[in-house]
DNA sequence: GTGGTCTAGACCACG
DNA sequence: GTGGTCTAGACCACA
């Protein structure tokens, strides 16, 4: 469902959050679907179950899913939370461009790249 | 000349190289043009002057700059750098583009918010 | 395991990578096996963890290593490296052989003289 | 005559000792053959003329020239020196095939290797 | 004065 | 427990 890489500098539990934000948002995870559970998250992973604990709070705190105690957590509705997600990585690209500019590359090139890039649309399983 | 945040998660190393890394691919330090010493540069900022030889080993590393005991350390020339310094943006372009893709935003709107932004331009001193 | 000469002229942390390099390229550090800890090879050599760490981190730099935080340090797969290693003591035996050739000493006789020399062969354990 | 890089790692002094060891060897410094004054190095190479006398110091204390006071310093005969100098570079081939066998290359391989490249003749100049 | 190495010790994030 | 950052201060080689 989702990967992990030790070699990816990122903490792995940052990998676990935001592999989940992205299947939330792309509704690869519907609106109230039970999200899979720490302990059987963290066996299939081979994963320690506080790294995935830490994902789990995390994504609570930035509201893309909801615990209720005692049953599980849940995915939140993908439609409340694109639009903060969307400003996120645009906010991320901001960032990107601003070095671009520094670099003396063309806002125009960089459109180019863009539009000329494959589609990467994503594939219904 | 360098702005150093020690609220922003990116080590303090880290930041300073990457200050000098524009401030070199902008053209603003000329080729062969003499850095500010290891200690000089650590006094201004108030930083430990270990932190600031580990910005310049790793600026050093990446190509960025070449340091000659006892005499200090001086920028290359920029047209060295620039294409593999541009490579490693577009590579985080990218992965701004593909999580815009699972998000579903098209490529046509990231395009056309890319153009609309201010050009960037650096003007010449 | 690896041997650490404070005579020798290299910096201690040059000498750790270099006898990690070797036994990693050797294959005597299979893939994906954990190296020692920083702390514990720092204590066995007597040597300020800060040192271990600097050349943990250029063997990572290098691509001999991958570290996880919280984790510990991993060798990579050999064969990923060796190509990278052996083109690298293929450019130190270049600059011998140019000092062979303005010293005026043959190719043939060098050929000679390694031919000569022990097999070297690596015996399996 | 020679080159100064300042580029390379190795220091300025052993860069021009390591240059005059060459030209010495090579024969390109006659025996008895005046050498060039400190001073006269120093400025048009652009270094510092402790540099240059450290060099020379070096070159003196291996053998390879010999100072009268007052009137500057003379190459030795290249027949006196070369044998030691061959055994130097001897010396660095072997570690350089010590760390070919630790990587398991064939010794075959690398015979060939120096038998194919360039016959590496000095040119008269 | 310069860059560079090393130690000692503290602190943090991660698992 | 792990890797990683940072500070403080000493020492060295080089120019």
């Amino acid at each position: 469902m989702i990967n992990i890489n030790y070699r990816d500098p990122r903490p792995v539990y940052e990998q676990v959050s935001d592999g989940f934000k992205k299947l939330i948002v792309a509704g690869l995870i519907k609106k109230d679907e039970k999200m899979p559970s720490v302990r059987e998250l963290a066996s299939t992973y081979a994963i320690n179950p506080n790294t995935i604990q830490r994902a789990y709070r995390d994504l609570e705190n930035e509201g893309y899913i909801y615990s209720v105690p005692g049953k599980g957590s849940f995915a939140v509705d993908m439609k409340e939370i694109s639009d903060k997600h969307l400003a996120e990585i645009y906010e991320r690209l901001d960032t990107v461009l601003s070095d671009f500019d520094v670099a003396g590359e063309s806002r125009q090139k960089i459109a180019e790249y863009i539009l000329a890039g494959k589609s990467g649309k994503i594939e219904e399983p």
